[in-house]
DNA sequence: CCTACCGATCGGTAGG
DNA sequence: CCTACCGATCGGTAGG
């Protein structure tokens, strides 16, 4: 029988297991962002969190399933996003606004930027369903706001297709500014680059 | 004494190897474009243009070498771009519109596409200093057009810098659409993208 | 322009 | 969690 307050924060070896594993994550991910997959050697990995290279072997089971690790923890963050915002009552501007504020911090964490830049990082063939798919629920859901603006008012009539790919395109240069060096915070960049969407360019 | 009537048309040593080092660098380019650079082996490159491995290195130094060559190349062309459309008499808003679609079309062939995938593609460490020079040159101008809009009337007061960087950041989405499959030409596609900028989101 | 080859790197495993 | 090691790949060179 267990003791609640005896195994109060002691963890099970499971527990033990998933933070180290996580821990592998986070230091892999960060490293992907800035070096690249391929560049990114096991033995740099295993440096970085005081063990060898085969001590890692023990909590993933290759390289691959490193970085499919890291995606599916973004892709996870993301589809939470669309969820929460899709359910906001809102004029489809102040949701598209909000979907992209949201969207910039989690895109511009390890584990999503690592999504992003994945699109077109060494190994994307092998690895772009997973961003594809994604990527598809983001561009529909964005769209779908766009479309809730044009009908409530709130939106000026335009093309939802285009003008999602140019917010996202926008979005991601986020994700570049800030993995390659420190900037105000994701969000106050968010927040200047949709007042430029939003008053537009035209006198 | 050269016969100029003979020798029309046919090439000397130096502008075979010029002409066969310039196709190297093509089938390269589109390569590192689709598997990144490190994926993208010699034999691979040698493959494409039917010899071996060790010819290549009859035309370039080293792997290096044939990325160096491609991003210089882009380089050029994308100054020349700057230039033109700088001596342009129009108002701000056209010359960014300009400057806009010649961009798009310039980054959406092999080696432009290349130039850009490169800020965060594999190798990009040791040749960011390429990107970094050139993309200031590229930002600077359009903050110019901007400034130039803005003092003329034809653009509504923004902050230049992140505008010229949200328009940047959306050109780069019409490489990435280009080089992951075929869609129609870039300039119909900038033309779309650079309405919404004009329009602005807001009813 | 090719055949043959070297040196180094790296993912992954054996075995404890 | 580590030491020791293998197999494969790949950039680059020798030498013709």
């Amino acid at each position: 029988m267990t003791n609640k307050q005896w195994s109060n924060g002691i963890q099970t070896v499971d527990e033990k297991r998933a933070i180290k594993r996580q821990a592998i994550l986070r230091v892999a991910a960060r490293a992907f962002n800035q070096q690249g997959f391929t560049q990114t050697t096991l033995t740099n990995i295993a440096e970085q969190l005081n063990v060898t290279k085969p001590s890692l072997y023990y909590y993933v089971a290759n390289k691959d399933d490193i970085l499919t690790g890291i995606l599916e923890e973004a892709i996870t963050q993301l589809r939470s996003v669309i969820n929460h915002v899709t359910t906001v009552e809102a004029s489809g501007l102040e949701k598209l606004r909000d979907f992209f504020f949201r969207y910039s911090e989690v895109v511009t964490d390890d584990f999503g930027a690592c999504l992003v830049l994945m699109r077109i990082n060494a190994p994307a063939a092998r690895f772009r369903d997973h961003y594809n798919a994604l990527s598809y629920e983001v561009l529909q859901a964005a769209e779908q706001f766009i479309n809730d603006g044009i009908n409530d008012g709130s939106i000026t009539p335009c093309d939802p297709k285009y003008t999602a790919s140019a917010l996202l395109g926008t979005m991601n240069e986020t994700v570049y500014w800030h993995v390659v060096e420190d900037r105000e915070s994701p969000k106050d960049t968010a927040v200047r680059f949709f007042t430029i969407f939003e008053t537009g360019l035209r006198q």
